[in-house]
DNA sequence: TCCTTGACGGAGA
DNA sequence: ATCTCCGCCAAGG
């Protein structure tokens, strides 16, 4: 496996994921497709692993295809993304959004 | 290599 | 709606 090609799956990825509009949120799976690497929802948290902190890479608009922040409730990062998200101006209960709401469908 | 680990997803109960 | 269980698949040990 060429190193070369990990950096341009994980750079498909975050080009995808920089595209999702403020207002707006997406899933793993959405993305891992929209990518041009279906069935590699798993890949596309491996990916946004990567991202140093002060990314602007907007990652916390990515959601599991339940409309679910995936991180343990109340943990850092869980903290971290619900309060972007609602800076967003989007609503979140209990760590989940309402994809028929606030889904991205380009 | 083989085994384990995941920011997942879908089906079933 | 919630919870398991299982399939998936690249990475890292």
């Amino acid at each position: 496996m060429p190193a070369s090609e990990v950096n341009d799956r994980i750079q498909a990825i975050w080009f995808v994921v920089s595209r999702i509009p403020k207002g707006k949120v997406s899933s793993y799976g959405q993305i891992a497709r929209m990518a041009g690497l279906p069935g590699l929802s798993r890949y596309v948290g491996y990916a946004l692993r990567q991202l140093p902190e002060e990314t602007e890479i907007p990652w916390f608009r990515v959601l599991n295809s339940q409309g679910r922040i995936s991180f343990p409730p109340g943990s850092p990062s869980f903290l971290r993304q619900q309060s972007q998200l609602i800076l967003d101006g989007v609503e979140v209960r209990q760590g989940r959004v309402n994809l028929k709401l606030f889904g991205w469908n380009p």
